[in-house]
DNA sequence: CATGGGATTGACT
DNA sequence: GTCAATCCCATGC
């Protein structure tokens, strides 16, 4: 077995936060799209930005199951997003996908977003689901047999260096530096935050 | 049962 | 930079 060929499996083994920066670099795939994680963001139910920390309720049920389903939402009545869960049944975690650089299925996912830039093309959480045309009725569903597949990085691309920031787009629980990217990469939803950690990127500044 | 608030995006000034 | 679109659900009366 070649190494980095299990790295979603080990990923999905650990606690969310180091989950999330494992998943960098490992893809997702869905009826014939497919791309590779280039953003992540860790939510756990203990602290308040995760849904899980209203406890167990009708919406926040799928954070609770095993490690490698699906929770897929919809966020502000408009888009669906795409979280991997993880951590044991009963724990409710889950890393949310925030942008993926496209690997295939180009042209259905132009179609579907109807953007220009292909560095625009899954740079958003909203955004990746729109291409690939995943909606609520994948939620719960298998990420690892279901019609959604996470996978391990392409073997031509080993994982990417990782930066690590703050969340966007919360309220809550802002401090937290649980949002991960593929240092350099022109495919995530934003910049990372201004300074900060972006120093773990090696050479970034500002 | 009424209400408020989003893990966002795209259009516009 | 600002702001509307749009809907599920948690909360409160």
């Amino acid at each position: 077995m070649s190494a980095g060929s299990d790295r979603h499996l080990r990923a999905l083994e650990l606690p969310v936060v180091d989950a999330a920066r494992m998943l960098v670099g490992c893809t997702i795939a869905y009826e014939g799209c497919c791309g590779v994680i280039v953003e992540t963001e860790a939510y756990h139910e203990a602290e308040p930005a995760c849904h899980a920390f209203a406890g167990l309720t009708p919406r926040t049920r799928t954070l609770f199951e095993a490690p490698g389903i699906a929770y897929v939402y919809r966020s502000y009545g408009i888009h669906a997003l795409l979280n991997v869960v993880v951590e044991p049944a009963g724990v409710g975690a889950a890393v949310l996908i925030r942008a993926l650089e496209p690997l295939a299925g180009h042209g259905e996912m132009f179609a579907r977003r109807a953007r220009p830039l292909e560095t625009d093309l899954c740079s958003g959480p909203g955004k990746l689901t729109q291409a690939l045309g995943i909606g609520l009725g994948l939620n719960a569903t298998s990420l690892l047999d279901g019609p959604i597949r996470l996978g391990p990085p392409p073997s031509d691309r080993p994982p990417p260096a990782v930066v690590t920031g703050l969340r966007i787009g919360i309220t809550r629980a802002v401090e937290l530096p649980w949002r991960f990217c593929a240092a350099g990469s022109r495919h995530v939803s934003r910049p990372w935050p201004p300074g900060l950690l972006a120093a773990a990127a090696g050479s970034s500044r500002g």
